[in-house]
RNA sequence: GGAGGGGUUCCCGAGCGGUCAAAGGGAUCAGACUGUAAAUCUGACGGCUCAGCCUUCGGAGGUUCGAAUCCUCCCCCCUCCA
Protein backbone atom coordinates (compact mmCIF):
# COMPACT_ATOMS: atom_id res chain seq x y z
CA UNK A 1 0.00 0.00 0.00
CA UNK A 2 1.35 3.41 -0.87
CA UNK A 3 1.63 6.20 1.29
CA UNK A 4 -1.55 8.08 -0.75
CA UNK A 5 -3.10 4.73 -1.04
CA UNK A 6 -3.49 4.29 2.83
CA UNK A 7 -4.56 8.02 3.26
CA UNK A 8 -7.37 7.77 0.89
CA UNK A 9 -8.60 4.93 2.82
CA UNK A 10 -8.29 6.34 6.20
CA UNK A 11 -10.56 9.24 4.56
CA UNK A 12 -12.71 6.64 3.11
CA UNK A 13 -13.28 5.23 6.82
CA UNK A 14 -13.59 7.90 8.27
CA UNK A 15 -15.86 9.66 6.16
CA UNK A 16 -19.79 10.18 7.57
CA UNK A 17 -18.18 8.69 11.12
CA UNK A 18 -20.08 11.13 14.22
CA UNK A 19 -17.46 10.11 16.47
CA UNK A 20 -14.15 8.39 16.48
CA UNK A 21 -12.64 6.87 19.49
CA UNK A 22 -9.24 6.12 19.97
CA UNK A 23 -8.35 6.94 16.89
CA UNK A 24 -4.76 7.53 16.91
CA UNK A 25 -4.32 3.77 17.50
CA UNK A 26 -6.01 2.83 14.71
CA UNK A 27 -4.36 4.90 12.05
CA UNK A 28 -0.93 3.48 13.72
CA UNK A 29 -2.66 0.10 12.86
CA UNK A 30 -3.68 0.75 9.57
CA UNK A 31 -0.50 2.73 8.56
CA UNK A 32 1.34 -0.69 9.03
CA UNK A 33 -1.45 -2.49 7.18
CA UNK A 34 -2.62 -4.83 9.47
CA UNK A 35 -5.74 -6.33 9.01
CA UNK A 36 -8.12 -5.34 11.40
CA UNK A 37 -10.88 -7.15 12.74
CA UNK A 38 -13.68 -5.10 12.44
CA UNK A 39 -16.33 -6.00 14.78
CA UNK A 40 -20.29 -4.91 14.52
CA UNK A 41 -23.25 -6.39 16.87
CA UNK A 42 -26.94 -6.82 16.07
CA UNK A 43 -29.72 -7.49 17.80
CA UNK A 44 -32.30 -9.76 15.88
CA UNK A 45 -35.05 -8.00 16.74
CA UNK A 46 -36.52 -6.34 13.99
CA UNK A 47 -35.61 -8.51 10.92
CA UNK A 48 -36.67 -5.46 8.34
CA UNK A 49 -33.41 -4.04 7.27
CA UNK A 50 -33.95 -0.17 6.46
CA UNK A 51 -31.58 2.57 4.92
CA UNK A 52 -31.24 3.56 8.28
CA UNK A 53 -29.29 0.46 8.94
CA UNK A 54 -27.41 0.47 5.80
CA UNK A 55 -25.42 3.61 7.11
CA UNK A 56 -23.53 1.03 9.43
CA UNK A 57 -23.66 -1.65 7.01
CA UNK A 58 -21.75 0.59 4.37
CA UNK A 59 -18.98 1.55 6.15
CA UNK A 60 -18.63 -1.96 7.08
CA UNK A 61 -18.23 -3.10 3.40
CA UNK A 62 -16.00 -0.10 3.38
CA UNK A 63 -13.68 -1.69 5.58
CA UNK A 64 -13.88 -4.88 3.64
CA UNK A 65 -13.50 -3.79 0.77
CA UNK A 66 -10.32 -2.53 1.94
CA UNK A 67 -8.97 -6.28 2.91
CA UNK A 68 -9.85 -6.02 6.83
CA UNK A 69 -11.73 -8.70 8.34
CA UNK A 70 -15.92 -8.21 9.47
CA UNK A 71 -17.02 -9.97 12.56
CA UNK A 72 -20.90 -9.57 12.11
CA UNK A 73 -22.18 -10.56 15.89
CA UNK A 74 -25.42 -12.05 15.60
CA UNK A 75 -26.90 -11.33 19.29
CA UNK A 76 -28.98 -13.98 20.10
CA UNK A 77 -28.00 -14.15 23.81
CA UNK A 78 -28.52 -10.63 23.98
CA UNK A 79 -31.75 -10.41 22.28
CA UNK A 80 -33.16 -12.44 25.27
CA UNK A 81 -32.22 -9.40 27.61
CA UNK A 82 -33.06 -6.54 25.28
CA UNK A 83 -30.86 -3.41 24.38
CA UNK A 84 -31.98 -1.03 27.07
CA UNK A 85 -29.95 1.95 24.90
CA UNK A 86 -32.81 4.50 24.57
CA UNK A 87 -35.96 2.74 25.99
CA UNK A 88 -37.94 4.44 28.41
CA UNK A 89 -39.19 0.72 30.12
CA UNK A 90 -37.83 -3.06 30.01
CA UNK A 91 -37.69 -4.16 26.73
CA UNK A 92 -39.68 -7.61 26.04
CA UNK A 93 -37.70 -10.46 25.70
CA UNK A 94 -38.08 -12.35 22.52
CA UNK A 95 -37.90 -16.59 22.50
CA UNK A 96 -35.35 -18.66 20.94
CA UNK A 97 -37.36 -19.11 17.76
CA UNK A 98 -37.99 -15.67 17.34
CA UNK A 99 -34.46 -14.74 17.45
CA UNK A 100 -33.53 -17.59 15.10
CA UNK A 101 -36.29 -16.67 13.00
CA UNK A 102 -35.14 -13.12 12.56
CA UNK A 103 -31.00 -13.99 12.60
CA UNK A 104 -32.02 -15.67 9.30
CA UNK A 105 -34.12 -12.76 7.63
CA UNK A 106 -31.28 -10.50 8.93
CA UNK A 107 -28.57 -12.32 7.26
CA UNK A 108 -30.39 -12.71 4.08
CA UNK A 109 -30.32 -8.85 4.01
CA UNK A 110 -27.42 -8.41 5.07
CA UNK A 111 -25.86 -9.92 2.71
CA UNK A 112 -26.96 -7.89 -0.66
CA UNK A 113 -24.43 -4.89 1.13
CA UNK A 114 -21.69 -7.30 2.10
CA UNK A 115 -19.60 -10.27 0.64
CA UNK A 116 -20.72 -12.95 2.41
CA UNK A 117 -17.22 -15.02 1.83
CA UNK A 118 -15.29 -11.94 3.69
CA UNK A 119 -17.72 -11.92 6.26
CA UNK A 120 -17.55 -13.86 9.50
CA UNK A 121 -21.16 -14.30 11.17
CA UNK A 122 -20.94 -14.97 14.86
CA UNK A 123 -23.63 -16.14 17.83
CA UNK A 124 -22.67 -14.88 20.82
CA UNK A 125 -24.76 -17.50 22.24
CA UNK A 126 -21.32 -19.42 21.58
CA UNK A 127 -19.57 -18.58 23.76
CA UNK A 128 -21.82 -16.79 26.61
CA UNK A 129 -23.34 -20.07 26.78
CA UNK A 130 -20.19 -21.28 28.01
CA UNK A 131 -19.42 -18.33 30.21
CA UNK A 132 -21.64 -19.89 33.31
CA UNK A 133 -23.04 -18.05 36.50
CA UNK A 134 -19.17 -17.63 37.45
CA UNK A 135 -18.00 -16.31 34.54
CA UNK A 136 -20.70 -13.86 34.92
CA UNK A 137 -19.99 -13.46 38.64
CA UNK A 138 -16.68 -12.34 37.80
CA UNK A 139 -17.99 -10.03 34.48
CA UNK A 140 -20.40 -8.19 36.35
CA UNK A 141 -17.38 -7.54 39.11
CA UNK A 142 -15.51 -5.55 36.30
CA UNK A 143 -18.01 -2.88 36.54
CA UNK A 144 -19.53 -0.82 39.07
CA UNK A 145 -23.34 0.74 39.92
CA UNK A 146 -22.18 4.02 40.38
CA UNK A 147 -20.28 3.99 36.17
CA UNK A 148 -23.46 1.85 35.04
CA UNK A 149 -25.86 4.55 36.25
CA UNK A 150 -23.69 7.23 34.16
CA UNK A 151 -25.41 5.99 31.09
CA UNK A 152 -27.77 8.24 29.90
CA UNK A 153 -31.23 6.35 29.93
CA UNK A 154 -30.35 4.41 32.92
CA UNK A 155 -29.49 7.44 35.10
CA UNK A 156 -33.39 8.98 33.64
CA UNK A 157 -34.71 5.71 34.58
CA UNK A 158 -33.16 5.73 37.66
CA UNK A 159 -33.97 9.93 38.34
CA UNK A 160 -37.56 9.24 37.46
CA UNK A 161 -37.95 6.39 39.61
CA UNK A 162 -38.36 3.73 36.69
CA UNK A 163 -38.00 0.04 37.22
CA UNK A 164 -34.36 -0.75 35.79
CA UNK A 165 -33.90 -4.93 35.90
CA UNK A 166 -30.31 -5.78 36.91
CA UNK A 167 -30.38 -8.14 33.93
CA UNK A 168 -30.11 -4.93 32.08
CA UNK A 169 -27.52 -3.90 33.37
CA UNK A 170 -25.91 -6.72 32.19
CA UNK A 171 -26.33 -6.03 28.44
CA UNK A 172 -23.67 -3.02 27.93
CA UNK A 173 -21.40 -5.81 30.07
CA UNK A 174 -22.06 -8.62 27.77
CA UNK A 175 -21.63 -6.52 24.62
CA UNK A 176 -18.08 -5.84 25.77
CA UNK A 177 -17.07 -9.00 26.70
CA UNK A 178 -18.09 -10.08 22.95
CA UNK A 179 -14.93 -7.81 22.13
CA UNK A 180 -12.67 -9.39 24.52
CA UNK A 181 -13.62 -13.08 23.29
CA UNK A 182 -13.67 -12.00 19.41
CA UNK A 183 -10.64 -9.32 20.39
CA UNK A 184 -12.44 -6.95 18.20
CA UNK A 185 -9.73 -4.10 16.91
CA UNK A 186 -12.73 -1.85 15.79
CA UNK A 187 -15.86 -1.87 17.06
CA UNK A 188 -19.02 0.28 14.98
CA UNK A 189 -22.13 1.43 15.92
CA UNK A 190 -24.77 3.92 16.24
CA UNK A 191 -24.51 7.02 18.30
CA UNK A 192 -27.20 5.87 20.98
CA UNK A 193 -24.22 3.09 21.80
CA UNK A 194 -21.67 5.01 22.79
CA UNK A 195 -21.88 3.64 26.59
CA UNK A 196 -22.12 0.11 25.75
CA UNK A 197 -19.11 0.67 22.99
CA UNK A 198 -16.47 1.87 25.73
CA UNK A 199 -17.38 -0.70 28.03
CA UNK A 200 -15.73 -2.87 25.29
CA UNK A 201 -12.85 -0.66 25.77
CA UNK A 202 -12.99 -0.97 29.54
CA UNK A 203 -13.51 -4.62 29.79
CA UNK A 204 -10.27 -5.44 26.65
CA UNK A 205 -7.88 -3.37 28.37
CA UNK A 206 -8.93 -5.12 31.93
CA UNK A 207 -8.30 -8.89 30.21
CA UNK A 208 -4.69 -6.98 28.36
CA UNK A 209 -5.66 -6.52 25.71
CA UNK A 210 -5.12 -3.21 23.28
CA UNK A 211 -8.82 -1.45 23.15
CA UNK A 212 -10.89 -1.38 20.32
CA UNK A 213 -11.29 1.36 18.29
CA UNK A 214 -14.73 2.85 18.47
CA UNK A 215 -16.15 4.22 15.20
CA UNK A 216 -19.87 5.89 15.91
CA UNK A 217 -22.18 6.21 12.72
CA UNK A 218 -24.67 8.83 12.70
CA UNK A 219 -28.72 8.07 12.52
CA UNK A 220 -29.79 8.62 9.42
CA UNK A 221 -32.93 11.12 8.60
CA UNK A 222 -35.86 9.62 7.29
CA UNK A 223 -37.73 10.77 3.96
CA UNK A 224 -38.77 13.79 5.51
CA UNK A 225 -35.64 14.91 6.27
CA UNK A 226 -36.01 15.65 9.55
CA UNK A 227 -36.89 12.51 12.18
CA UNK A 228 -34.60 9.80 12.23
CA UNK A 229 -35.75 6.92 9.46
CA UNK A 230 -37.58 4.67 11.12
CA UNK A 231 -40.43 1.96 9.61
CA UNK A 232 -42.96 3.19 12.84
CA UNK A 233 -42.81 6.56 11.66
CA UNK A 234 -42.86 5.37 7.90
CA UNK A 235 -40.31 7.33 6.37
CA UNK A 236 -37.71 4.82 5.48
CA UNK A 237 -36.67 2.61 2.37
CA UNK A 238 -36.64 -0.70 2.90
CA UNK A 239 -33.78 -2.72 1.71
CA UNK A 240 -36.11 -5.73 0.74
CA UNK A 241 -38.12 -3.16 -1.33
CA UNK A 242 -39.25 -3.29 -5.21
CA UNK A 243 -36.94 -1.16 -7.22
CA UNK A 244 -40.07 0.93 -8.54
CA UNK A 245 -40.66 1.40 -5.02
CA UNK A 246 -37.38 2.29 -3.64
CA UNK A 247 -36.08 4.41 -6.20
CA UNK A 248 -39.27 6.37 -6.28
CA UNK A 249 -39.01 6.98 -2.56
CA UNK A 250 -35.70 8.18 -2.92
CA UNK A 251 -36.36 11.21 -5.88
CA UNK A 252 -38.56 11.98 -3.36
CA UNK A 253 -36.14 13.16 -1.13
CA UNK A 254 -35.13 16.87 -0.68
CA UNK A 255 -32.43 18.34 -2.60
CA UNK A 256 -30.16 19.07 0.67
CA UNK A 257 -30.57 15.75 2.22
CA UNK A 258 -29.64 13.90 -0.78
CA UNK A 259 -25.82 14.53 -0.21
CA UNK A 260 -26.39 13.31 3.56
CA UNK A 261 -27.25 10.16 1.81
CA UNK A 262 -24.61 10.42 -0.57
CA UNK A 263 -22.36 10.86 2.26
CA UNK A 264 -23.41 8.00 4.45
CA UNK A 265 -24.49 5.44 1.79
CA UNK A 266 -22.88 5.46 -1.73
CA UNK A 267 -20.52 4.06 -2.60
CA UNK A 268 -18.93 7.04 -4.84
CA UNK A 269 -15.36 8.22 -3.74
CA UNK A 270 -16.05 11.41 -1.54
CA UNK A 271 -14.06 12.89 -4.09
CA UNK A 272 -16.40 12.43 -7.08
CA UNK A 273 -19.24 13.01 -4.51
CA UNK A 274 -17.50 16.64 -4.39
CA UNK A 275 -17.20 16.62 -8.21
CA UNK A 276 -21.19 16.14 -8.22
CA UNK A 277 -22.06 18.72 -5.30
CA UNK A 278 -19.52 21.39 -8.06
CA UNK A 279 -21.56 20.53 -10.89
CA UNK A 280 -24.87 21.44 -8.91
CA UNK A 281 -23.39 24.25 -8.13
CA UNK A 282 -22.39 25.11 -11.84
CA UNK A 283 -25.75 24.29 -13.05
CA UNK A 284 -26.72 21.09 -12.99
CA UNK A 285 -30.30 20.01 -11.90
CA UNK A 286 -29.91 18.23 -8.94
CA UNK A 287 -32.89 16.23 -9.93
CA UNK A 288 -30.03 14.30 -12.53
CA UNK A 289 -28.12 13.59 -9.62
CA UNK A 290 -30.54 12.48 -7.46
CA UNK A 291 -31.40 9.71 -10.29
CA UNK A 292 -27.85 8.90 -10.20
CA UNK A 293 -28.28 8.34 -6.56
CA UNK A 294 -31.43 6.01 -6.50
CA UNK A 295 -30.11 4.35 -9.60
CA UNK A 296 -26.78 3.18 -7.68
CA UNK A 297 -29.12 2.20 -4.49
CA UNK A 298 -31.58 0.19 -6.98
CA UNK A 299 -28.53 -1.63 -8.31
CA UNK A 300 -27.09 -2.35 -5.17
CA UNK A 301 -29.80 -4.00 -3.94
CA UNK A 302 -31.24 -5.54 -6.92
CA UNK A 303 -28.56 -6.43 -9.11
CA UNK A 304 -27.13 -5.16 -12.19
CA UNK A 305 -29.23 -3.45 -14.39
CA UNK A 306 -32.12 -3.07 -12.46
CA UNK A 307 -31.10 0.99 -11.43
CA UNK A 308 -31.29 1.94 -15.29
CA UNK A 309 -34.76 -0.01 -15.30
CA UNK A 310 -35.69 2.23 -12.59
CA UNK A 311 -34.87 4.89 -13.86
CA UNK A 312 -36.43 4.25 -16.95
CA UNK A 313 -39.48 3.22 -15.18
CA UNK A 314 -39.63 6.44 -13.69
CA UNK A 315 -38.65 8.89 -15.68
CA UNK A 316 -41.93 7.57 -18.20
CA UNK A 317 -44.04 7.69 -15.53
CA UNK A 318 -43.27 10.98 -13.72
CA UNK A 319 -41.50 13.36 -15.76
CA UNK A 320 -43.34 12.13 -19.41
CA UNK A 321 -46.88 11.03 -17.17
CA UNK A 322 -46.74 7.73 -19.62
CA UNK A 323 -48.59 5.18 -18.13
CA UNK A 324 -46.62 1.79 -17.16
CA UNK A 325 -46.42 0.03 -20.09
CA UNK A 326 -46.57 -3.89 -18.50
CA UNK A 327 -49.98 -3.15 -16.76
CA UNK A 328 -51.61 -6.68 -16.97
CA UNK A 329 -55.39 -6.67 -17.53
CA UNK A 330 -57.85 -6.94 -14.66
CA UNK A 331 -61.12 -8.80 -15.08
CA UNK A 332 -63.49 -7.46 -12.78
CA UNK A 333 -66.78 -9.13 -11.59
CA UNK A 334 -69.66 -6.72 -11.07
CA UNK A 335 -71.33 -9.20 -9.05
CA UNK A 336 -68.14 -9.38 -6.96
CA UNK A 337 -67.61 -5.87 -6.76
CA UNK A 338 -71.43 -5.10 -6.03
CA UNK A 339 -72.71 -3.37 -8.81
CA UNK A 340 -70.75 -1.46 -11.34
CA UNK A 341 -70.50 2.20 -10.78
CA UNK A 342 -67.20 3.83 -11.02
CA UNK A 343 -67.00 3.63 -7.35
CA UNK A 344 -67.38 0.05 -6.77
CA UNK A 345 -65.31 -0.87 -10.05
CA UNK A 346 -62.01 1.31 -8.48
CA UNK A 347 -62.59 -0.41 -5.15
CA UNK A 348 -63.06 -4.14 -6.77
CA UNK A 349 -59.75 -3.82 -8.42
CA UNK A 350 -57.82 -2.44 -5.20
CA UNK A 351 -57.31 0.83 -6.15
CA UNK A 352 -59.08 2.59 -3.59
CA UNK A 353 -59.62 1.05 -0.09
CA UNK A 354 -63.39 1.92 0.08
CA UNK A 355 -66.33 3.56 -2.05
CA UNK A 356 -66.59 5.99 0.34
CA UNK A 357 -62.74 7.06 -0.56
CA UNK A 358 -63.39 6.50 -4.42
CA UNK A 359 -66.54 9.52 -4.53
CA UNK A 360 -63.85 11.86 -2.45
CA UNK A 361 -61.68 11.31 -5.11
CA UNK A 362 -63.45 11.08 -7.86
CA UNK A 363 -64.73 14.71 -6.34
CA UNK A 364 -60.94 15.88 -6.27
CA UNK A 365 -60.77 15.19 -9.42
CA UNK A 366 -57.95 12.69 -9.69
CA UNK A 367 -59.99 9.51 -10.82
CA UNK A 368 -59.18 9.26 -15.13
CA UNK A 369 -60.47 6.87 -17.14
CA UNK A 370 -58.43 6.81 -20.20
CA UNK A 371 -57.09 9.77 -19.21
CA UNK A 372 -60.23 11.47 -19.18
CA UNK A 373 -60.76 12.89 -15.95
CA UNK A 374 -64.46 11.08 -14.48
CA UNK A 375 -66.80 13.55 -12.43
CA UNK A 376 -69.76 11.26 -11.09
CA UNK A 377 -68.25 7.99 -8.48
CA UNK A 378 -72.10 6.56 -9.08
CA UNK A 379 -71.66 6.66 -13.28
CA UNK A 380 -71.95 3.32 -14.10
CA UNK A 381 -69.00 1.42 -16.12
CA UNK A 382 -69.43 0.36 -19.89
CA UNK A 383 -68.92 -3.66 -19.49
CA UNK A 384 -66.73 -5.46 -22.75
CA UNK A 385 -63.81 -3.55 -22.82
CA UNK A 386 -60.90 -3.00 -21.15
CA UNK A 387 -59.95 0.70 -20.08
CA UNK A 388 -57.17 2.48 -18.36
CA UNK A 389 -58.20 3.26 -14.69
CA UNK A 390 -56.12 5.62 -12.96
CA UNK A 391 -56.29 6.87 -9.45
CA UNK A 392 -54.17 10.02 -8.46
CA UNK A 393 -50.76 9.77 -10.56
CA UNK A 394 -49.63 6.87 -9.09
CA UNK A 395 -52.52 4.19 -8.93
CA UNK A 396 -53.58 2.55 -12.62
CA UNK A 397 -54.98 -0.58 -13.90
CA UNK A 398 -56.42 -1.74 -16.78
CA UNK A 399 -59.78 -3.25 -16.10
CA UNK A 400 -62.87 -4.95 -17.83
CA UNK A 401 -66.10 -5.55 -16.66
CA UNK A 402 -67.62 -8.94 -16.50
C1' G B 1 -52.89 -1.96 50.82
C1' G B 2 -54.71 3.50 50.46
C1' A B 3 -55.81 8.15 47.49
C1' G B 4 -56.41 10.27 42.94
C1' G B 5 -56.06 10.80 37.19
C1' G B 6 -57.16 8.64 32.62
C1' G B 7 -58.69 5.28 28.20
C1' U B 8 -61.88 9.67 21.94
C1' U B 9 -61.65 8.46 14.73
C1' C B 10 -53.91 6.08 11.95
C1' C B 11 -50.98 9.09 16.02
C1' C B 12 -51.12 13.30 19.49
C1' G B 13 -55.14 15.77 21.55
C1' A B 14 -59.95 18.91 22.49
C1' G B 15 -64.98 17.87 23.66
C1' C B 16 -67.98 16.80 29.20
C1' G B 17 -76.42 15.84 27.72
C1' G B 18 -78.76 17.99 21.88
C1' U B 19 -76.02 22.50 16.95
C1' C B 20 -70.74 15.73 17.16
C1' A B 21 -68.76 11.56 12.15
C1' A B 22 -66.50 14.66 16.90
C1' A B 23 -62.03 21.24 17.35
C1' G B 24 -56.74 21.66 16.54
C1' G B 25 -51.97 19.52 15.11
C1' G B 26 -49.22 15.46 12.82
C1' A B 27 -49.24 11.56 9.30
C1' U B 28 -51.64 10.22 4.83
C1' C B 29 -54.21 10.98 0.10
C1' A B 30 -55.73 14.28 -3.89
C1' G B 31 -55.58 18.92 -6.81
C1' A B 32 -52.58 23.16 -8.29
C1' C B 33 -47.63 24.55 -8.96
C1' U B 34 -42.74 22.33 -10.16
C1' G B 35 -36.88 20.27 -11.78
C1' U B 36 -39.18 14.61 -9.11
C1' A B 37 -43.47 11.91 -5.13
C1' A B 38 -39.03 18.43 -2.25
C1' A B 39 -41.10 23.25 -0.69
C1' U B 40 -45.63 26.03 -0.98
C1' C B 41 -50.94 26.70 -1.49
C1' U B 42 -55.94 24.38 -1.61
C1' G B 43 -58.99 20.38 -0.35
C1' A B 44 -60.15 15.56 1.56
C1' C B 45 -59.40 12.34 5.51
C1' G B 46 -65.53 5.95 9.32
C1' G B 47 -68.66 3.03 5.98
C1' C B 48 -72.58 2.42 2.26
C1' U B 49 -76.96 1.19 -2.67
C1' C B 50 -73.32 8.68 -1.27
C1' A B 51 -76.55 15.60 -1.43
C1' G B 52 -79.74 10.22 1.81
C1' C B 53 -78.69 6.37 5.15
C1' C B 54 -75.80 3.27 8.62
C1' U B 55 -72.02 2.19 12.48
C1' U B 56 -68.22 4.80 15.91
C1' C B 57 -65.63 7.88 21.28
C1' G B 58 -61.95 0.85 26.36
C1' G B 59 -66.19 -3.35 27.24
C1' A B 60 -71.19 -4.65 29.00
C1' G B 61 -75.61 -2.76 30.91
C1' G B 62 -78.78 1.56 32.57
C1' U B 63 -81.03 6.78 32.91
C1' U B 64 -83.07 10.14 29.08
C1' C B 65 -87.28 12.27 23.76
C1' G B 66 -81.81 12.43 23.02
C1' A B 67 -75.18 10.28 25.65
C1' A B 68 -68.41 10.58 23.57
C1' U B 69 -70.64 13.50 27.50
C1' C B 70 -74.74 11.23 33.46
C1' C B 71 -75.14 6.30 36.54
C1' U B 72 -73.56 0.89 37.59
C1' C B 73 -70.27 -3.09 36.90
C1' C B 74 -65.91 -4.92 34.38
C1' C B 75 -61.02 -4.59 31.72
C1' C B 76 -56.54 -1.80 30.95
C1' C B 77 -52.98 2.38 31.79
C1' C B 78 -50.78 6.32 34.83
C1' U B 79 -49.53 9.45 39.28
C1' C B 80 -48.96 10.04 44.50
C1' C B 81 -48.76 7.69 49.45
C1' A B 82 -47.33 2.96 52.13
Amino acid sequence: MTRSDAQDALALLWRGTAEVIGFDALKKKLDKGDRLRVKAGFDPTAPDLHLGHLVLLQKLRQFQQLGHEILFVIGDFTAMIGDPTGKNVTRQPLSREDVLRNAETYQEQVFRVLDPDATRVVFNSDWLRDLGADGMVRLAARHTVARMLEREDFAKRFGAQQPIAIHEFLYPLIQGYDSVVLRADVELGGTDQRFNLLVGRQLQEGDGQPPQAIMMMPILEGLDGVQKMSKSLGNYVGIAEAPTEMFGKLMSVSDTLMWRYFELLSDRSSAGIDDLRASVDAGTNPRDIKLALAGELVERFHGVGAGDAARDAFLARFQRKEVPNDLPEQLISTDEAGGNTLAQVLKAAGLVSSTSEAHRLVKQGAVKIDGERAGDGNAPCADGEAHLYQVGKRRFARLRLA
